[in-house]
DNA sequence: ACCAAAAGGTGCACGAACGAACCATTGACG
DNA sequence: CGTCAATGGTTCGTTCGTGCACCTTTTGGT
């Protein structure tokens, strides 16, 4: 191999990757992410401590650490004692309310990357045999997205359960944490800046078009639904990254 | 929102992810794929202790544990000085010769990840501008794999140095972390089951065509063409898997 | 009213991971 | 040959994370 000296480390500098989070911090992430996404609602309980450390993978303490940061935070509130639990208190706050700490890079990365693995996940959706519960629920979700229009913050909860719905309906835990990942940005984007009353009808529409050739089983169209769909949301950001 | 009963635990599920690996675990699993990928190559030196732990953020103990267990895996060896460090002493086994202990739906996974990362960092790259040094290396890796067609240790290495090249130039973090797990998984499938030989002079073609639409610029082009490069992987992998 | 079960709350011992400091080896250079 | 710097090797005290056992609270059912 004759390559040019640059190319010496290139490859290291670009996949060794730094550890930015102990096992704490992993388990706030990871719920505050399900509970801003709307995997679990306001008003929902989540599971009790010891299925849920079992799940996460971490010790209950821990678990009762991250719980208590998310208390803190007011994302949840707990009850001891039989029928209570941990339950979420949080709603999606105003459009522009919020800053967020990420960086612009990290921001237009996000963006690049929802770009490649929501498609794929509606393409591999469409592929799949999809059950009627499924097909209900899919289309359950674009319609709870058109129903919550009126109220920016619940919108958002409907919009985001939506895309990981779809995701999930690839049935590859490797897409569903992708596009989880990249929602979990998109959201605080969308916390940090306003967003503009106008986008929400043609959206909904770019959803049913999602919806349909998942349903129909055409990956190519569900593909491109969604690119297109992503470059629209992705258009109306980047202008505002800079 | 009036979803069916199933609806309640269905994002959860998908959502909520396990960890399954410490701190020491996972800084084994960085560096062994990253030997087994080629990102160091045999006779290769990693950096200094200290630079590396740092570059991967765990403590040196830590690191310094990992490579141990490297190297009783034979992946590198250690020498004390100046002048002394970690080398790698890693050559790609013969297909079929090492057992994978990942189960069937889990490499089916990261071959459909695979075919939507790949084709998506492909894409990216294409719309990237990309320099002259960034162009040759490009070249050159696609070169290096049809160098390597006699020797199949050593065309397994320049085949996934390739890919992650391709990856690289896409500049997104979170892409090239993407395919790098997929290219971790492809290489322990390749490593468990024989390779057919004649598919090796396919494979070069798509690699140039791969090249060719980057250089180009061509950012449809560029995923079709790995699109087409991983379904041919794919559809010989997935007979074996069952 | 009482009991049992569900669910959060607490404490403890141990191992993992951390950061810092220091030691030993090796080789380049004057 | 001696010195110094690079690099791996070792030790130590602290914090984090773990698994386990036990306690307290609360409520549903009898």
């Amino acid at each position: 191999m004759s390559a040019p000296v640059p190319e010496v480390g290139r490859l290291p500098a670009a996949v060794l990757r730094p550890a930015t989070a102990n096992v704490f911090e992993t388990t706030v992430e990871q719920l505050a992410t399900a509970i801003r996404l709307g995997v679990f609602v306001d008003g929902e309980q989540l599971p009790p401590e010891r299925e849920l450390a079992e799940r996460l993978g971490v010790a209950r303490g821990t678990l009762r650490d991250a719980i208590a940061a998310l208390r803190d935070s007011g994302l949840v509130t707990t009850r001891r004692g039989r029928g209570g639990g941990t339950v979420v208190t949080y709603t999606s706050p105003e459009p522009g309310s919020k800053p967020t700490s990420r960086r612009g890079a990290a921001l237009a990365d996000a963006l690049d990357f929802r770009r490649v693995v929501e498609p794929g996940a509606a393409w591999l959706a469409a592929r799949q045999e999809l059950s009627a519960d499924q097909r209900t629920w899919l289309v359950a979700s674009a319609d709870a997205v058109r129903e919550a229009a009126q109220d920016t913050g619940a919108h958002r909860i409907a919009d985001s359960r939506f895309h990981l719905a779809v995701a999930t309906l690839s049935a590859s835990p490797m897409l569903i944490e992708s596009v989880t990942r990249a929602q979990a940005v998109l959201g605080e984007m969308l916390a940090a800046i306003p967003v503009l009353p106008r986008n929400i009808d043609h959206s909904c529409d770019q959803h049913d078009a999602v919806v349909d050739a998942v349903l129909r089983g055409d990956d190519d169209a569900a593909r491109a639904a969604m690119e297109e769909h992503c470059d629209a949301t992705s258009a109306l950001l980047r202008g505002l990254i800079g």
